[in-house]
DNA sequence: ACAAATTTCCGCCATG
DNA sequence: CTCATGGCGGAAATTT
């Protein structure tokens, strides 16, 4: 590898966007990519496409939408990597077969391809994970088994590999691909890199439940508002107090408090709840388990308090949720 | 559905 | 003097 090369470098990305996508999948990638080019002085650079699965704008599950630069019907360069995210629409987005066969030339004539999320079934849909090693989100992984009974699935991992299909768990895990892409690309010291540069955006606009390991394991400073937090998820099903969680840190309550609050930009407590609450939103989206049972399991004492929780932060009880946005089953391919 | 009880959160201030 | 800490009180949120 001659120094030139690893100085100079022009990799060009397919990011695929069809209606329901999940825009935080391409959102991840597309700022961590350009990170790379401001933090190299664009000695290095993605190029990255847009790619609609449809002609015109293209609606992501969350509204905004996006004109893409191509679409499948265009003619498109080579790419050297395609990415797929996830989304309610992936569905039928992989229900096309106009989209499969792109998908699946162009995963060929690719370096790499990756699917954030649920984008997976896209890539079964393609044929393209038959025999490999893939993941994805837990709740998820019984519906992908019986769809692509070749595939072979690996829960509890957050990221995997396998030759040149990789495959994440979940949203905000279309980060921690792009630093692997990048470190791939660029080696190791640039991915450290971007995932300084973005970890004090991640952190001040996420404030979720969805934390990156490997982003959370690069803060620095360890402090123990990091380890709270993660105790707290690790633990979601046991009854927390302020109080008991102070004393863990080894802070007083009001210490606590105020250090978690400037961390995170959220109180202890409602971070709690908010976990609480996201864990609950994906049973009800992709499980039929009795709201009791789905309250016991994301640490609510009771469906009362799972429904109280709806109510306040959402604005719409469990059943409604559940009924407006369950996912629909997938058609075996 | 309502009131009472509990818990969290945050400004203010003293302390080191 | 600045900065981080933690106690106190009461408003606000949340549970019982």
């Amino acid at each position: 590898v001659s120094l030139c090369e690893t100085l100079m470098k022009h990799v060009t990305v397919a990011m695929v966007v069809f209606p329901g996508f999940q825009l935080l999948d391409i959102a991840g990638p597309k700022d961590a990519f350009a990170a790379v080019c401001s933090l190299s002085h664009a000695a290095c650079e993605y190029e990255m496409l847009t790619v609609g699965t449809t002609r015109g704008s293209v609606l992501s599950s969350s509204g905004l939408g996006v004109v893409p630069d191509r679409t499948i019907f265009d003619p498109c360069p080579q790419f050297d990597t395609v990415i797929v995210p996830g989304g309610l629409g992936i569905y039928d987005a992989s229900g096309d077969g106009t989209f499969n066969r792109w998908l699946a030339a162009r995963s060929r004539a690719g370096r790499r391809t990756a699917a954030i999320s649920n984008g997976v079934f896209a890539l079964g849909a393609a044929g393209l994970i038959d025999g490999r090693k893939v993941t994805t989100h837990w709740l998820d992984v019984a519906r992908l088994a019986a769809a692509f009974p070749a595939a072979r699935i690996e829960p509890d991992n957050i990221y995997t590999k396998d030759r040149e299909i990789y495959t994440t768990a979940g949203a905000t895990a279309s980060v921690d691909l792009s630093l692997a892409m990048i470190e791939e690309d660029f080696g190791a010291a640039m991915a450290l890199d971007v995932a300084k540069h973005l970890l004090v955006h991640l952190r001040r606009a996420a404030g979720q439940s969805q934390f990156s390991p490997l982003l959370t394991s690069l803060a620095d400073t360890h402090s123990p508002v990091l380890a709270i937090q993660q105790y707290m998820l690790e633990n979601l099903l046991d009854k927390h107090r302020l109080a008991s969680l102070a004393k863990r840190a080894c802070m007083s309550e009001r210490s606590l408090s105020r250090v978690f609050t400037t961390e995170c930009g959220i109180s202890p407590m409602r971070f709690l709840a908010q976990a609480r609450l996201d864990m609950a939103r994906r049973y009800l989206e992709n499980t039929d388990l009795p709201l009791k049972y789905v309250a016991r399991r994301c640490g609510f004492d009771g469906s009362e308090s799972l429904r109280r929780a709806f109510r306040r932060r959402l604005d719409i009880v469990p059943i409604d949720y559940r009924h407006r946005f369950r996912s629909p089953p997938v058609n075996a391919a």
